[in-house]
DNA sequence: CTGAATGCAAACCATTTGCACTTCT
DNA sequence: AGAAGTGCAAATGGTTTGCATTCAG
């Protein structure tokens, strides 16, 4: 009975966080999409990405303070924010050792972990070896 | 030249951040700030959290969105999400090894990190548990 | 065809800012 | 006294919504 469209829209949008290897911005998305689709509004992008959220088809990332969303299915990961240039990546590496299920003091259940390393990107780490001394 | 007053709000609005067991949202300050304050300003609340963070005395603590403050110099520690009640607590252990300096795969450089555990906090794990069956 | 989806503009809402008044020092 | 701080209301800016039009099936 219900419905939910195949449109031009819908396709490219989520083409462009499929494609892009890390989590992108509300604003990020729309540039990208507008390559494709220059007419594209900013309401379709929102309205797209609450759809595709409620799909689980991608999913939210929140880092500071910033909403990104990036493709679902991509295995357990996290991100890493570039203190000089503030790009986000995604790291298939985790430095976490939680089982589900793990206990914390004062009977916390842990289900879940999320973490964001910080640092310098391969790039900003070259520029900064480059200006030498410090 | 410049200033910096000690006033009542803002001594208040420290005082509620600094007596609470985790970081509050800017609702949760104004409303404990008014139990002393009834005539306080969220205006001012938002003026003197971003005072207090550039004096370094709280930070903003980013959460699914949200944006809270804490108090600083409680040491190292990360922050534990109830998903059955939404209530974000602090927790005082680091489930991460990671020196500083540590470089990841691809030439990342680590500098911080930053873990938020998802699950059930004691109480709602009580509830959850005294539900028996399931 | 006919309802779902889009684009635009208006509406929302959390946060910020302008300004006259109040309060520190 | 005089500058800094406060409260209120207006201004912002990102996100959402209403509605007439366009488009998928």
């Amino acid at each position: 009975m219900t419905a939910t469209r195949s449109t031009r829209q819908r396709d490219v949008i989520a083409r462009v966080i499929t494609e892009a290897p890390g989590p992108l911005t509300v604003q990020e998305v729309l540039e990208q999409a507008r390559t494709d689709l220059p007419t594209l509004g900013i309401a379709t992008v929102y309205r797209t990405l609450k759809l595709l959220t409620e799909q689980h088809r991608i999913h939210p990332v929140t880092l500071d303070g910033e909403t990104l969303y990036e493709a679902s299915g991509r295995g357990h990961h996290h991100h890493f924010s570039c203190i000089t240039c503030g790009r986000v990546f995604t790291l298939n590496v985790c430095p976490v050792q939680l089982p589900r299920g793990t206990v914390y003091p004062g009977g916390f259940v842990v289900e879940a972990h999320e973490v964001t390393l910080y640092g310098q990107c391969p790039e900003c780490a070259a520029v900064r070896q480059a200006g030498t001394r410090n």
